[in-house]
DNA sequence: TTAAGTATTATTGTATACAATTATACGTTA
DNA sequence: TAACGTATAATTGTATACAATAATACTTAA
């Protein structure tokens, strides 16, 4: 639920969505302070709604407690980074073989419009569509597994890696062409119903896509690290 | 975080440790229909707090929202309960691999002394106890570990468990023990270091438990399923 | 000038009041 | 009696007021 969901009728759903967009975008930095009052009167509501929104994002790990009771815009690490990608990994693996279970022609021929999308644009500089089918293939096979708290977890923890990717852009080079191309061999396995060979492509796939992520959070860890000392 | 958490100065902390006792022992019994005010009142605090706290527990998954917005005690599901536990099987297989990286011999002690006393009890008819420190075992890889994200998710998945603990008694019996003693051998590779094998051993060890749990939910749905018919 | 202590302000926590919505009860009509 | 519509009540959503707490600014003494 990266993507903005505008059929919110609620104070309370117009604030979560709004303040997790400006926090994913960087719009509110990490370590950020969040007055509720200020929020409010920003978005034009009361702060009893706001602060139902915050506490949903505080649980989400988007925002942060002080010990004194304090919000605060979650802060950002390359410990936390490969946590994320490593549980994003287990659950992408759980999810696929649901998927690959369950999957019926229909599914695959949705799949495999994402890899031909894929592959058409690989080696052109259109970065972003290529991520965003892979994004695309990946919401497919969520869907498919119908493994509700999984997913759940699962659109978690891509919001968290969203927030990264936009913090520290991620390389946006030929390293990230072999990964792509992993979506091909993951449909082609799927297609095969190999069940455990398509758990660990998946699970090496995710880790491949985390070492690039991993890098880059490190090099902009190392750049602005020593502020807080 | 199942056990009672007493340091709680707000109501709103209050509210959510209660509730969620309320649940997971079944007083509060699935389905049951949640009206703010009335537990406000039980509860001896103002629907604000309330309102929080039941928040979190609709995030968690033990309260869920009908389509009209009205709360209800989250209802339980063969479905659900094969999933929490393939879930919690894949984050205890991260789990156990970096506590084995990271234990001291001071950790491994206090997991030799765990798997003492389940030696020690194993045989008798102390199952509650057994069980006690089997949490225990685990509750310590998830200190050691440090994996903050994987644990808080592990914690939560074990509320659910426990709950379906609680409203379906599993089975007690010698098909408990060879599991029991999983977490001997689990220690055993731990100290030699073999992180892939403690990986696997400690997945297989919870899709065993897992095995027992479905086969009495399955057994509970069929007896009091055709309700809503 | 610094340190400690106190007053002031800012911010969060909780309760309550009211508005909006949904469910229920009741009566009317076919 | 069944179906519909309307009035009433129950419940949730939101705003606001006030209380509790933490942060800041200020004053005074050494």
């Amino acid at each position: 639920m990266t993507s903005p969901n505008y059929q919110q009728k609620s104070a309370k759903d117009y604030a979560y969505f709004e303040v997790k967009e400006l926090i994913i975008k960087g719009e509110l930095p990490p370590e950020e302070a969040i007055i509720e009052e200020k929020l409010a009167t920003l978005l034009e509501i009361s702060r009893t709604p706001l602060r139902e929104a915050l506490q949903r994002l505080e649980w989400e790990g988007l925002v942060s407690r002080r010990k004194n009771g304090r919000l605060e815009v979650a802060s950002i690490s390359t410990s936390e980074l490969r946590e994320l990608f490593k549980i994003r990994s287990a659950l992408e693996g759980i999810i696929v073989v649901h998927a690959t279970k369950k999957a019926t022609n229909e599914d695959l021929e949705k799949l495999e419009d994402c890899v031909q999308m894929i592959n058409l644009l690989s080696g052109s500089d259109r970065v972003d569509d290529i991520l965003q089918y892979g994004k695309a293939f990946h919401n497919i096979l969520y869907e498919i597994s119908d493994l509700e708290t999984s997913v759940r977890i699962l659109r978690q923890l891509n919001d968290h890696i969203d927030r990264y990717r936009r913090l520290v852009p991620f390389e946006k080079t030929k390293s990230q062409k072999p990964i792509q191309s992993d979506h091909d061999l993951i449909l082609k396995i799927m297609r095969e119903k190999d069940l455990d060979k398509v758990a660990s492509v998946m699970e090496e796939h995710i880790m491949k896509s985390a070492e690039i992520a991993i890098t880059a959070v490190t090099k902009y860890e190392s750049g602005i690290s020593k502020r807080n000392d």
